[in-house]
DNA sequence: GTACATGCAAAATTTTTGCATGGGG
DNA sequence: CCCCATGCAAAAATTTTGCATGTAC
């Protein structure tokens, strides 16, 4: 387990993608960060993002079975994707682990075609064989 | 919009997911499929994958942003996916367009490590713009 | 000073597509 | 018969990786 250093990039990226709400894919954060750090690479930005996923920092969209999308608003939601224009927007949830938004959704104007809710964890049988989850955090 | 056709290919295709309960990769499902249809090309499996997908008669998962995976029990559940053993368990749901199951999976010794609630849809100022969402069914 | 991170470009994967031919309705 | 579907293979697109060099700590 590498010890991870807070390079230029990686606070570049982060700090990028806490100021959006649309929920980039990698290309069109290396898109919005050329701006200021002319000389960064995609495969920078690959490789960040994923390591702030792993840090918790950032979590990672499977909207489109065609590119990953990215955002930094951690905050419990669920998101409603516009197959037509491809918008990602936040729906907040109203009770905690419970999604009960269709009904407010459908009033305010959304056609909901198809709802996914998804788990992804460790398994009983998987949970103790992986020694990372018992080691804590020793140097 | 075409009027499709029930071939040989779609109609084994369906029937092979109808049987399995993995949540395939179009990979998995094209290795299957072979023993009974040597000749068959994954370009048909995929093809056939979207159309089945569009006709509602399966559904599309993307627990993991390098390969898709399918279904073909089609009755609202939500899924775990081991992120170890890449495996993928069906999850009933109590309650509809309800998701409370955390807690019980937690009793259960699963560990969940993340969660996602995804709508897709149209968006209320994409809803009116699609011929197809008002024709219904003209010939 | 060490080892993690970067840039660049090539490689690896999954998914899509073009074309001539076959087959469902 | 028409036109949708197939097989094959090439192409497209996203994501990963190797290597020499830079730089956090």
């Amino acid at each position: 387990m590498p010890v991870y250093r807070e390079s230029s990039q990686r606070k570049t990226i982060i700090n990028h993608l806490s100021q959006r709400w649309d929920h980039p894919t990698a290309a069109a954060i290396y898109s919005g960060l050329r701006r200021e750090h002319p000389h960064i690479s995609l495969g920078t930005v690959y490789r960040n993002l994923e390591i702030l996923e792993q840090q918790g920092r950032l979590r990672c969209l499977h909207l489109d079975p065609r590119e990953a999308r990215y955002e930094a608003h951690l905050e419990p939601h669920a998101h409603f994707y516009c197959r037509q224009c491809g918008r990602v927007e936040d729906i907040p949830l109203l009770e905690k682990n419970c999604c009960r938004l269709p009904a407010h959704l459908q009033e305010a104007g959304y056609r909901i075609e198809r709802s996914y809710i998804d788990l992804i964890g460790q398994c009983p049988a998987c949970k103790g064989q992986d020694p990372e989850s018992m080691a804590g955090g020793k140097a």
